[in-house]
DNA sequence: ATTGACAACCAAAACGTTTTGGGCTAGAAT
DNA sequence: ATTCTAGCCCAAAACGTTTTGGTTGTCAAT
């Protein structure tokens, strides 16, 4: 069995009440007190039970984080490294990260529920937001301290992080009109998802500001993986006329969108321009280099916790509801027409 | 505050025990009790506290994850499709999994040593196993259960699933040495990582069975990134002659060789030949697709995750120890000497 | 009438901590 | 001699559960 704060108490010749105020630095302790059931409590390898702590104190000193995992094959480098960067953050102030994975879907919240009214955290991380995001609805309602990567379309009135999607795109869309691009493309992410609406905003502004307008035809919505930018990217590239570019919504279609152009024997950036959006690591080392708008995900990540933790310490956060200007990062995959 | 036991008590006029053993379906309890504090827990939407719960019962019903993150750009797709392995397979027994990310290091067994006597979870699974590895040595002596991908130098008498690296390094020399390769590269991954040993074992093994030995100046060393593949490959395409294959030992440092021979005008599978390891997802969209050796990660996350629990649940696992044949995947990153 | 068996219930202890609300002693101030 | 203060200490309650070891009442068998 652990040793306990009774076992160095019996040791000691102190009481429990002593113990534990001396392990916590109260100063009715008297110093020789204080080193003394230190120095037990190092000798006995004594570490406090933290559910019990947890239990007393009402607090769990952990913050939840539900991964919206889509089947077996969930290998987004864009959720291991907000994770890093979420965890980091959480370790550096004492906190530990509960993540669950959970397919959106009916059984969705009840795992939030679970978490919350169960005590086990203190708080969420909101992830990867739709339109009308009931999760969000729910630890509203319940009155949760919780921290959003996103936004939604109801009312903003909670703190989160976010990139201007919408920016983002126009600074793509313009940069293709440069290029002298007319006949334009584009992979849209699920149109239920937040970001999807934002990014797709900002491309058909951009566009109808340049005179044109994105063709249905040259519409297609993927699943945000390789796989499905693989797909979708075909069916584009049967059409004829063939567009002069294709813009996927994320580095991952986008990638997929490239090779499959690429099996066709068309030489990305010259012959055909292909875009992403994310700047996962892989798109600076894809071939071409990939043409993307971007995302500080590490930060991001970092910056939500950060929230989540000043919320939870009854501080209000200095910034409550963040922004972020993207910036077009131009590499070899985009090229003038023809 | 929360709904706890004692206001169902209150309420329905019964004591807190008898409330406590309604719920948990013992059978000292009348069908009209069960029923009536069933009803009102609903009512009140009462949620057990699971620190109380778990304090009392002396289990967690929780396993750890100590993710070895290096720095802030941490996005490596191995881990997030093994963490989804592992996070669904928890979820499915009511298991949580409480995740830290820690860098390898002096505080690491610090971490390890706090999740574990700090009662925060009942057991823990260690990935990226080292040659010698502390973290198992510990795990060892304070005799806690875990489960581990990978192994190690030292005595294997703990429960463990991993590749046959060795055996699918000798693949995909023999297939190289087929194709004609002659003066074969190798980009390794650290030498201290235990895997690396494996795969480079199986590497010399199989050269030597050619005939063949592999050059000082054709062994380089990368850190798993893309950027290190990238750079390390560089070092390896100076050299004149240049090696007519690459074995990069995962997917990643591949993919990164590939950007680095196609900058210099030189076709994958064509003037060189490049292969990977992992097959990860990406592996199959590159360009051109990977050769590489397929290794099941989700799978491998959700087996050793297995293996864990039936330990906590006092079973011996029907496999302590296993060992998978990988399987050589051929693409056209691949192939004959020109 | 007593005994035994059974169903239904419950008080109290326990899990390991922190917090509350004190107590005791020695010396200083009145 | 009393009162006050400061310094150190501690018993007990509390957090929300589960488990232990009962008790009570009813009915059937003796």
């Amino acid at each position: 069995m652990a040793v306990t704060i009774k076992d160095i108490a019996r040791r000691t010749g102190k009481s429990i009440t002593t113990v534990s105020r001396a392990l916590a630095d109260y100063d009715d302790v008297s110093p020789a007190t204080k080193e003394l059931v230190r120095r037990v409590a190092d000798e006995m390898g004594y570490t406090p039970n933290r559910l019990a702590q947890r239990l007393q104190k009402r607090r769990t000193e952990t913050i939840g984080l539900i991964l919206p995992t889509f089947g077996p094959r969930f290998a987004d480098p864009f959720f291991s490294e907000l994770l890093a960067g979420i965890g980091n953050t959480a370790a550096s102030y004492g906190y530990d990260l509960l993540v669950s994975t959970q397919a959106p879907g009916e059984k969705e919240l009840e795992t939030y529920r679970q978490k919350v009214q169960g005590g086990q955290v203190d708080g969420l991380i909101v992830v990867r937001t739709r339109r009308h995001d009931k999760r969000i609805d729910y630890l509203r309602k319940a009155d949760v301290p919780f921290a959003v990567f996103g936004r939604t379309e109801d009312a903003l009135d909670y703190p989160f992080v976010d990139e201007d999607g919408e920016y983002g795109m126009q600074l793509m869309v313009e940069h293709l009109v440069d290029l002298g691009h007319r006949r334009i493309a584009c992979i849209a992410p699920p149109p239920h998802l937040m970001f999807a609406h934002y990014r797709m905003l900002g491309i058909h502004k951009a566009m109808e500001k340049a005179g044109l307008a994105l063709q249905d035809e040259l519409l297609v919505v993927g699943d945000l993986t390789q796989r499905g930018g693989y797909q979708q990217a075909e069916r584009l590239l049967d059409l004829s006329p063939r567009p002069s570019a294709i813009i996927a919504c994320n580095d991952l279609m986008a990638l997929g969108a490239m090779s499959a152009a690429q099996k066709r024997g068309l030489v990305v950036g010259r012959d055909i321009t292909i875009t992403g959006f994310d700047d996962i690591p892989m798109a600076e080392h894809a071939h071409p280099p990939l043409t993307t708008v971007h995302q500080p995900i590490y930060k991001i990540g970092s910056m939500v916790c950060d929230m989540l933790l000043q919320i939870l310490s009854g501080q209000e956060p200095e910034e409550r509801q963040v922004i972020l200007k993207p910036k077009l990062i131009v590499r070899q995959s985009s090229g003038a027409v023809a």
